[in-house]
DNA sequence: ATTTGTGCAAATCGTTTGCATCTGA
DNA sequence: TCAGATGCAAACGATTTGCACAAAT
C-alpha cells in the first residue's frame, strides 16, 4: 500500500498506517495520533508524525479537513463528503453521504477554477 | 456606533472601526489590520488589535471566518453568506448573495443543534 | 553505497496573557 | 475617582526546520 503510493515502507509509516486505517473512517490530529502511537508502544517523534501525515495527504491516502480552531485534522475518508463540527469540544464528524446536498455552486471569478467545495455544519450541544 | 454596542469609544477602537468599516465589506486578519493602522499613523499594539477584533465580534459588528490556514479572518459582512477561498494566496472573497444555495441540510445528531452552516468554495488559479 | 527517513531540539508563527500604566466617563 | 482599556514583553500551543544519525534500496 505504501509502496504503491510511492513511499518507502518504514517501520514508523507502517505503524502509523496501521493505526490510521485499522478501524474505518477517522478524524485525527497530529497530537492524538502521537498519543495513540505512544500507547501502542510505537515510538515516533512528533516531527515524523507531521511528516507522515503530510506525505500521506500528498499521496492521496488522507485528506486535510479545514474546520475551525487552530488544530489541523486529517480524515481517512478521502471521498466526497462534508462534516459536522462540534463547537463545544472541537470534534469532527462525517456527515453521512447523501444527507448533505450542495445546491447551486457559484460561478468562480475569472481566472479561477473550483478545486473543492467544503461544507461545515457547526453544531452546539443542547440540554443533556 | 461603539457606544451602541456597549463599548467605550476609545481612540484606538474608533480608529480601527474607521479602517474596518470605511470601504464596504472586507476580510481582514489581525496582522493586516495592524499593518494598515501603522500606515495610517495609528499606533496600536497587536494585543489591542486582537482584543478589539474579538470585542467587535462579540458585539456583532464582525464575524469570524473559518477557512483554511492557521490565520483567523474577520469579516465586516455579518449577514448570511459564504466564501471563496483562494488557495494560492490565502485570500477570502464573499460569494455574491443568492449565487450559493445550500441544498438539503442534514439532521444533526441527537443532542445537538445546528448553529451555522459554512460553505467554503476553494479556488485555484488557472492560466493567466 | 546511496538515497531517503527519523529524532531531537531549537526556531517560527499566530495568538494570548500578566501586569503596570494610562484614559474616558 | 476608578472601572475599564492599552502596551509591552513574556508565555503559549501548534507546527516547521536544521542537522546528525539510522535505515531502506
Amino acid at each position: 500500500m505504501l509502496r504503491q503510493a510511492g513511499l518507502r515502507p518504514t517501520r514508523q509509516r507502517m505503524a502509523l498506517a496501521a493505526i490510521l486505517f485499522a478501524h474505518g473512517n477517522r478524524h485525527i490530529s497530529a497530537e492524538s495520533l502521537h498519543a495513540e502511537a505512544s500507547i501502542q508502544h510505537v515510538p515516533v517523534s512528533l516531527a515524523t508524525i507531521y511528516n507522515t501525515l503530510h506525505q500521506f495527504t500528498e499521496a492521496g491516502l488522507l485528506r486535510e479537513v479545514a474546520v475551525d480552531g487552530s488544530k489541523t485534522y486529517f480524515d481517512t475518508n478521502t471521498g466526497e463528503h462534508h462534516h459536522f463540527f462540534v463547537e463545544d469540544d472541537n470534534e469532527v464528524i462525517d456527515i453521512p453521504d447523501g444527507q448533505m446536498g450542495v445546491g447551486r455552486v457559484p460561478e468562480p471569478p475569472p481566472g479561477y477554477a473550483i478545486s473543492r467545495v467544503d461544507v461545515v455544519v457547526r453544531l452546539r450541544r443542547i440540554r443533556g
